[in-house]
DNA sequence: TCGTGATGTCATGAG
DNA sequence: CGCTCATGACATCAC
């Protein structure tokens, strides 16, 4: 019976398995990071943790327990048979001492891919010890190679947690700055309405005089606000009045003349810029 | 006892 | 073709 088959028999019905939500519910666990800072501390563990390790020639599995598989052979793990049965670690160890394996397992797994060939040539292992020692090099390899996964998607993750932090902080930059914008519009209205006011009446201009100038005033113009037959004299022209008009008092800018035969960009109910100038879903 | 995070392992596809 | 790596899925354990 080997390592493989132990787990395999704790989890037979592998292939039946009901493959559950896992990644999202992964996800969920991970995704509301806002609280991190940019120097993700989880990642800088990480990190120190597998240098320190590496440093010391262990997994990081192993550095995390501190117990280690060295010690396998040098027949100083007497209590092994302690060990919880079903501990792998512990269960690897006790297969090592069956097998009479001559090396240390840590070592042989440390080794890079051609001293580990080279030490399949010299040495004459049993077909059992051979086993084992595949069997835990490819299983200390990926259980790296897991840790290094998860540390990616953690990262990535962290990122895109940054990411969206960041695209959230511009549009509230941008929302305001369009608010403001508005305000000032506004304003410039009041104050371009005042002046025409007075400088009409001050001009005393006769009916005809005022017909001739709505005739050659932009719909923009505030201006044209003060003709009492504005609308006859814009429709006359062709010229619908902006919905904005009705609203503000005044007719709308050249931008939003342009607009006005098109509603689609405008508030579907009202037809109120201001409503979705805050841009803000109900 | 249940939920959750961490970790190891297996299966599998890609390089 | 065999090996290595990345990754999804699952099991297990500790808290």
């Amino acid at each position: 019976m080997s390592i493989q088959d132990l787990d395999a028999g704790s989890s037979s019905d592998t292939g039946s398995r009901t493959k559950q939500n896992a990644p999202i519910d992964w996800f969920k666990i991970h995704v509301n990071l806002s609280s991190t800072n940019t120097s993700c501390p989880f990642l800088q563990d990480l990190d120190q943790r597998t240098s320190s390790w590496k440093g010391t020639g262990l997994s990081e599995c192993e550095g995390a327990s501190q117990s280690g598989l060295s010690s396998l052979n040098s027949g100083e793990d007497g209590d092994s048979e302690t060990e919880p049965e079903g501990d792998s670690e512990s269960y690897t160890r006790e297969r090592a001492r069956q097998v009479q394996l001559p090396y240390s397992v840590d070592w042989i797994v440390d080794l890079s891919r051609n001293d580990f060939q080279q030490l399949l040539k010299q040495q004459n292992f049993t077909r059992e010890q051979l086993d084992l020692v595949h069997d835990m090099r490819r299983r200390s390899k990926n259980r790296l190679a897991a840790q290094r996964c998860r540390k990616r998607k953690l990262d990535c993750i962290y990122n895109l947690q940054c990411e969206i932090n960041k695209l959230k902080t511009e549009r509230e930059k941008l929302m305001m700055e369009k608010s403001q914008l508005n305000q000032q519009k506004v304003k410039t209205c009041h104050s371009v309405s005042a002046l025409c006011q007075r400088v009409c009446s001050e001009a005393n201009l006769q009916p005809e005089q005022l017909q001739v100038l709505a005739k050659y005033t932009s719909p923009d113009c505030p201006l044209s606000s003060f003709f009492p037959n504005i609308d006859s004299l814009l429709s006359h022209c062709g010229v619908p009045l902006h919905p904005e008009a009705v609203f503000s008092g005044y007719p709308a800018g050249p931008a939003d003349y342009d607009r006005a035969s098109s509603t689609s960009d405008r508030d579907a109910v009202t037809g109120d810029p201001q409503h979705s100038a805050t841009g803000e879903a109900p």
